[in-house]
DNA sequence: TGGGTCACTTGCATTACGCAATCTATTTTG
DNA sequence: CAAAATAGATTGCGTAATGCAAGTGACCCA
């Protein structure tokens, strides 16, 4: 498995951010509240463009900022992160409110359709609200 | 997500590993070709079990071997390990043949309910040949 | 032009990991 | 029944990864 990619506490995580919250930035990606060191973050981010996951341009109108998106083979682990995430769901308690994972298990397909329209229209609207953290 | 518990390179392979290849026992693990060292695979493995992922008995008729088995939260997993899985075929040129992984993909909810038939009724054939190493 | 922001980088202490050897319990062999 | 072998796991030790705080250079804004 892809685990030479994903065998770390933090590159998932990123991915996740990228595609259901719309992050976008290296300050977004810090302060997302769990607590990823800047110099770890900096190493992921340069680990998932090599690995062709995320691309990476300065952002238009400020020449500071990096915009990250997910390359198409990027967008092709939301099968996979939607079912860690249902999996995480059902099992740790803090999550979304289980009526909310129940819906969303049985309409995966539309889940994920809206999710590869927002990357294909590049809309950084969150998918998901933050339901304290669904970590 | 629930990365404090996957965010290792080796804890989904194990998960994997008893899930579609049917191993059990330490060795079995040990002896897999990913090459976990044996302090880490122990660690691993009681930290699986205090996640309520795997469960551990004797083995009955070897007293010295303890056999390791998903529990239910641990078969909750397959859809999870089988995105994966394609994502990884999908990518990973070293992976099964193209033409295997596009039937998968077009039947998952048919292999998922032969893995968790085969977790049900304790038989630990495995549900895909090794193709080489499909990690 | 000065202060702030942004994306990193650096230095350093702590922790995790990989490897080989070792240990205990159990089983098999002679 | 004693000795060798096997299974699961632990220990010691060197190396690599991680976390934290501080710093750097490019860029933006008033």
């Amino acid at each position: 498995m892809a685990l030479e990619i994903f065998g770390d506490r933090w590159s998932l995580l990123i991915v996740r951010d990228v595609m259901v919250r719309g992050y976008r930035t290296f300050q977004e990606f810090l302060q997302s509240g769990e607590g990823i060191a800047s110099n770890i973050l900096a190493e992921r981010l340069r680990r998932l463009r090599a690995a062709g996951i995320l691309s990476a341009e300065r952002a238009a109108g400020d020449g500071r900022k990096i915009c990250y998106q997910l390359t198409q083979k990027g967008i092709d682990l939301a099968p996979a992160v939607l079912e860690i995430f249902l999996w995480s769901a059902m099992y740790e308690p803090t999550a979304a409110p289980s009526a909310v994972v129940d819906r969303m298990a049985q309409h995966r397909e539309q889940i994920l359709q809206e999710v590869r329209r927002r990357w294909a229209a590049n809309d950084p609207t969150p998918v998901l609200p933050r339901f304290g953290d669904a970590r």
